[in-house]
DNA sequence: TATGAAAGGTTGAACCC
DNA sequence: GGGTTCAACCTTTCATA
């Protein structure tokens, strides 16, 4: 599948699931777009096969699960070992997500949760052994996310 | 619902519907734990109540979806303002999610896709206007998340 | 709070248009 | 590609300990 076959009814059920993926059945869906429910799980069958839908995570606020503090630790990574360096770092503990950033300085950015501050110093050393050097840390205050939706540029 | 709360069960099946959460069944879940699958209902139940479960997204890869470019931009919103301009700025078409920032210069951190270089400046624009000062921003190359799982310091 | 049972909804597969 | 059918599975609800 490729971008161009991602009609309406997909772009629907992309931005359906968003948010509430496991609440939300096929048939709910299909009576919204007016089709047979098995249309909706084979479109549904078909953007996971070619990787569009890449899984369903789940948002978990780990303040209240127990991890009060949330950063971002920015890292300089030697430009051949990028992407390695940028795999491993998910290894460690604490570690939620990382992202390489294609140009610049600090072109590892890491994000963490952590009990408390000792937590978070332990994780930096971790990820300067790894080899990653930590350049800065930034205290995560909130974060809002947004469901998908086809971005019309007449908005 | 508090942390103190959260025993082996909870941790367990925050990690196992992490990633699939969608074709995650409770039975499943109950059968490595030994424990009947209501119970493991009930506890779903009960992280979602409290919001430590927020939601249940979905994982797209926007790039296959028809946005090639996903980059972060990195705004600067005067303090007081912070937190309203943040939610604002989910509203502007293109931005997939927003960081608030605790301190420093670039406090407000704006994920966004678009289709082509064009989107990218329209966006940017429409966070000035919000009241972002836009500084820099950062094209992502790469983007990779771990699973939830109690972080054990013992590692 | 955990468990079990009955009813109703949801899913996946095979088949047809 | 979309639709129908059906068996298997999942979930909801409620009663029980």
């Amino acid at each position: 599948m490729r971008t161009e076959d991602l009609d309406e009814l997909d772009e629907f059920i992309l931005h359906e699931l968003q948010g509430n993926a496991r609440h939300t059945s096929a048939s709910t869906i299909a009576e919204q777009m007016d089709v047979a429910a098995s249309t909706v799980r084979n479109r549904i069958r078909q953007l996971e096969d070619c990787d569009v839908i890449r899984g369903y995570p789940l948002d978990i606020d780990y303040e209240l699960a127990g991890y009060p503090l949330h950063t971002i630790i920015l890292c300089t990574a030697p430009m051949p070992e990028r992407e390695t360096l940028a795999r491993e770092a998910l290894d460690v503990s604490g570690v939620v997500a990382v992202r390489e950033i294609m140009t610049g300085e600090q072109n590892v950015h890491v994000s963490v949760v952590g009990t408390d501050h000792d937590d978070l110093s332990r994780i930096g050393q971790d990820l300067n052994e790894l080899g990653l050097e930590v350049v800065e840390e930034e205290l995560i205050r909130n974060e809002y996310t947004q469901s998908y939706q086809r971005f019309d540029c007449s908005e």
